[in-house]
DNA sequence: CTAATCCGCACAATCGTTTGAGCAAAAATA
DNA sequence: TATTTTTGCTCAAACGATTGTGCGGATTAG
């Protein structure tokens, strides 16, 4: 049997309201008396009164609830970044919805939409595609919402990101400073700003360094399908890139497999630097020099600036973007004494 | 402005009621005439109404929400689980709420409970702990319950899995086929039944070859750390093991990487075999041999059960094995011709 | 001894839906 | 024309909580 207030208040006497207030713990301020409250706590306890959380929602416009969008969960880096979300979350008693959009804006739309009519307390979102106005839609709706990893330029919504430029730059510069002056970039997701950034980097690396002409920019997915297919053809090319700059882990993935197959050998015939940090890569032979994104971080910040949002009631402007962090392994080799 | 049903009933004439019938599409079923649904219809999509779910929630009490619980979302295997039932019970409607109990049996129980406050309408979980209790409660609750990879033995739950007994036979004889004969079994939570089952398959396989008294068994965890522990300590023995059977992905890279430590080559100083297929291990080198779980489709499959109770309004008690495949590659040397 | 204050609690409205029952007018039947 | 049936819609009670207001009685102040 299901317990409510009205049962309980049937029971024993006391009004609904009475028994709401002391199981709420707001005796004091109704100055309702010792003996009453502790009577009415006994009482739930022992029925193992637990409140329906749906009418609580209703009645109080709050969920304690939020909305989780990422764009492919399958990838790990940002299935990394769902698991801490949901459990910093957890801690401060919030629930997570987690949606997953599949890199594909139709599905965006409708998540999203499904999270706002369940009515969540606030949305992380790392969006898919270039088209800021479904959040600049739900930033007027005074929804909280803070992006994660991809954001909008020009965009006042909140966000937190690595500093993806930075990243390219160093990544560029590793393989630079080890001798490498034919040097291609694997890219992800053209239009999503992380993807844009490293690119730029990697650009702006080469120009430093007076290898702009040099530049070789292919793909246009995170996936380990475009990382298998694009190194294909550069591998095909001639002269073949001495390096290659992998713009994510999957990418990577797939550049290895396509490596592999062609009877290459990491470093000694081609060096190889991916994006993001994944425990596997160091038991890749040889382990893998990546830029490691502080993924817990970044979704600890997020949760953090989300709850400033919720509990301010209003939508702060708060930009963040975090460092990557260069792992040296034994996927570049240095060819300067050539 | 937030539209209700109120709204538009002030706005149109027309009641609550036959606003509310129209566009839950009983139109026909309580005759509201072709001409008012219409109006009806127009007039919501113009001010783009969208029904209040959580009050929805309450008056029907059923809320097209599923709970998720997993024992570690860091997990990959768990992780891909949960990304494929996520997506499953999307495509029929419903939202997934997921938790992650973090292999801790407190925050298990915690965590159920507000899934049952949230009053989902189903329950899809990989319990840890060998405790049925909880579980057996929210059956008698009337909850629709399946489990997944873990279960109970006598238990009257639903659940789909793994055949881990039979994976534990034949990753055993795929070993001794090769000529091993001093094979170590590193496990992981010695409570969850797929371990005990891949234990107990181990050791039927080593009986049945004869070689019962060779069995070595260590470990205690699902984790990196585990397998790099019990490896390390497993090379010192004498007679070294010929060959390692991971019981888990984790556990297999916690132990490459203790191999790799000490100096080792695989195959051909020590063989390997792990429990779980993640795509990254065709990248490792040597590619790693292993028994892949079919996580998609025992995922579809606890949806599509949990579905059929939640539809039944009751619990149906189908309890499935999958079988896994062995998925072969270099990772152990063929040592009978020694 | 009267007026003001405080204590301890209850009334009733509200959140936004759904739904069984009912009611007047129109249509069909007799 | 009188009766029955059908049509098209509305009433009002839920679902289970929260919350501003109010109301008697006890206590204190004047």
């Amino acid at each position: 049997m299901k317990e409510t207030l009205t049962t309980i208040s049937e029971r024993t006497g006391f009004s609904i309201t009475t028994i709401s207030r002391v199981l709420s713990g707001k005796s004091k301020k109704y100055r309702i008396s010792e003996k009453t409250s502790e009577f009415i706590l006994k009482e739930a306890k022992k029925c193992n009164y637990s409140p329906n959380i749906i009418a609580q929602n209703l009645r109080t416009n709050k969920t304690d609830t939020i909305g989780v969008l990422m764009p492919s969960v399958a990838n790990p880096y940002f299935a990394e970044m769902a698991s801490v979300i949901i459990a910093e979350a957890n801690c401060r008693k919030y629930t997570s919805i987690v949606i997953d959009s599949m890199e594909d804006e139709e599905n965006q739309k409708k998540n999203l939409a499904t999270l706002i009519a369940r009515k969540v307390d606030g949305i992380i979102a790392a969006p898919c595609g270039s088209d800021p106005t479904l959040f600049e839609e739900i930033q007027k709706m005074q929804i909280p919402l803070v992006l994660i990893d991809r954001f909008f330029a020009g965009s006042h919504i909140s966000y937190v990101t690595t500093n993806n430029y930075l990243g390219g730059v160093e990544g560029t510069n590793m393989l630079i400073r080890n001798g490498h002056k034919n040097i291609a970039c694997i890219q992800g997701a053209k239009n999503s700003m992380p993807n844009k950034k490293r690119v730029a980097g990697y650009m702006e690396a080469l120009r430093v360094a007076g290898l702009q002409d040099n530049a070789i920019i292919v793909g246009d997915e995170f996936s380990i399908q475009n990382g298998y297919m694009e190194t294909k053809l550069l591998l095909g090319r001639k002269p073949r890139p001495t390096a290659i700059f992998s713009l994510s882990n999957t990418i990577g993935l797939g550049a290895l497999k396509a490596i592999r197959e062609a009877g290459l050998n990491i470093p000694d015939d081609i060096s190889i630097i991916s994006f993001d940090n994944n425990i596997y890569m160091d038991y890749l032979t040889p382990p893998i020099s990546r830029m490691g994104q502080p993924v817990e971080e970044m979704a600890k910040l997020a949760v953090r600036l989300l709850m400033e949002c919720i509990e301010s009631k209003r939508n702060l402007c708060t930009q963040l973007e975090l460092s990557p962090e260069l792992i040296s392994r034994d996927s570049v080799k240095n060819i300067s004494s050539i």
